[in-house]
DNA sequence: GTTCCTTTTTGTCCTGGACAATTTGACCAT
DNA sequence: ATGGTCAAATTGTCCAGGACAAAAAGGAAC
């Protein structure tokens, strides 16, 4: 077995998602990471702690802070991984035996059997119920697994390779509708997870709105080129909770600011649940709250952008 | 209409791809860009030296160097962006119609009829010969039109996002092979360009090849483990123009020095093509490269890695 | 418990210097 | 002309260490 390589700091930025001054200022204060320097005096990280830092990050994602993990013993930290992967295990829904059949496959490798399953799955449980309690569980489950050390980062991949193939192949096949609104589903720069938003998309054409994807990191301004040029009803954009906490905020006032009145603005997605609300801008609590933003869109008559209704999913 | 929004340094980065001490250091060294500051001194771009670096950083993409770039005249700038679009329209191919087609599709904001007419064109031709003869040169227009300004961003994302659910489409619905060859496909990390695999992956998949994805940017090591966990044949992997040049040579030389020697490792996309020639390493010229160097590895008998024959596609 | 205010924490930006890797261009030999 | 070698220019990335605003935490008064 080979050793691991040693990354410089550009390829620990890429792989951690955390910024050069980020890792410097953390070594500078805090100690670590403490890379060791070449021969030109510049950082080289071991690959050890570059997966520390990936999950520092993974930890902060979900709301810890880092002087909490710094000032954690080596126990303390692994607990908080676990303690972290269980919190959220809330309801032990129906589609629980499913998801823990596919954490087995992915982990044993095992593609054709686990599309098999998945397909099955789909099936029996219909497009809705697969999505709302096979997906979303399985997403966090498969976080989760990886944050305790049991899925590898290819493993990670390529269940999210799969599952958003698999909808896509679930998406196209549903017949267009040509009455629903018009929804333009994206993600703004720097927000490049899809899979969130393929769920909505199928769960939104399946309810028979007519989704126009323009896939991830669009430029805020394009985004309003494209609402305008397709004569979206709603723009509806998601944040992963990999995405940057301080900038959702701004960056979501600033859409709405360029996009027409008429226009309505969905948020969803991990990243969005810490935004405060703001007039104009409906946030959705989780994948059902974009049904009910849909029915609720539908029942006010289109075009009323004033003030939406709350929609409080807790 | 709404004056476009100046951005701040960290938003420019992710809008255009360069780095910020790259922006730091241009304004230092060539007076431009020349963002104004705000009140706490730090620099804001407005929307249209944004528009110029975009640009500038595609020109460079396509090899011009900066100091060529910065040296030019404004109308010799704009003649650039028109040169550097129109030289690669070397064979009039049979699909050219269908390209234009698709084009004046996009620009008129028409999904339905553009889906309707891919998918015919995919129909009439086959699925081999819609991506070689009418995916890749509409790629390289959409790119053109962009860099000509005929083309918004968005607009470019749409067709991307629209071709790539098609591609899916069209691979998940050829018969899965349990005899050919199995293929590792994937990017590392930086390189988020995933149509060009997918492009790939159908034509090995249509002629019998076991594909499996890990989708974009897997970071070296995994890509190692998930070709032993797999049992992958050959690892291919794919560098669009935007990648980093500099970059590419060392990347690939890792990524070979992990693997096992018996597996092989084909590299493609416009980004491989400045690399060296390496022992072990398979540089696929183009599409049909690929279909080539599928074929050489069927008559080598499989393991074979010592020295594979050079794939020179000129 | 809630509201308001102060302190700490934390990420990002700044300047200006340095340097290695690549490319260019000049010069020379075939 | 063609090819090869070496010096000079170009160019991207790294570094140090200072600064500061936004967010979170902690406390105090209600």
């Amino acid at each position: 077995m080979n050793t691991r390589p040693a990354l410089n700091i550009s390829a620990v930025e890429r792989d951690t998602g955390l910024g050069k001054d980020t890792l410097r200022v953390w070594e500078r204060r805090y100690g670590f990471p403490q890379p060791t320097r070449d021969n030109h005096g510049e950082r080289v990280y071991p690959a050890e702690q570059v997966d520390r830092l990936r999950l520092m990050k993974r930890l902060i994602d979900h709301g810890y802070r880092p002087g909490r993990l710094f000032a954690a013993s080596e126990d303390e930290f692994s607990s908080l991984c676990h303690a972290c992967a269980a919190k959220s295990v809330a309801e032990p829904g129906s589609g629980d035996e499913v998801v823990r059949h596919a954490i087995r496959l992915i982990k044993a490798n095992d593609l054709p059997i686990l599309r098999q399953a998945l397909n099955q799955a789909m099936m029996r449980l219909g497009l809705q119920g697969f999505i709302i309690d096979i997906v979303a569980p399985l997403n966090q489950a498969v976080g989760e697994a990886w944050m305790s050390g049991e899925f590898q980062i290819f493993e990670e991949h390529l269940y999210t390779e799969q599952m958003k193939s698999l909808l896509r192949q679930a998406i196209g096949s549903l017949p267009p509708s040509v009455v629903g609104p018009r929804i333009l589903l994206t993600t703004v720069p720097e927000e490049q997870h899809l899979l969130g938003l393929l769920m909505v998309e199928a769960l939104l054409v399946l309810d028979g709105a007519t989704c126009i994807s323009l896939g991830t990191q669009t430029p805020l301004f394009d985004i309003q080129m494209a609402a305008v040029a397709h004569r979206a009803d709603i723009v509806a954009v998601s944040f992963s909770a990999a995405f940057p906490a301080r900038q959702v905020a701004p960056q979501v006032s600033q859409l709405r600011q360029l996009l027409p009145s008429e226009v309505d603005l969905w948020v969803g997605g991990t990243g969005a649940q810490r935004l405060a609300p703001q007039p104009g801008v409906v946030v959705l609590a989780n994948l059902r709250g974009a049904l009910e933003a849909l029915e609720v869109w539908r029942g006010c008559g289109h075009g009323d952008q004033s003030s939406p209704p709350e929609l409080d999913g807790r």
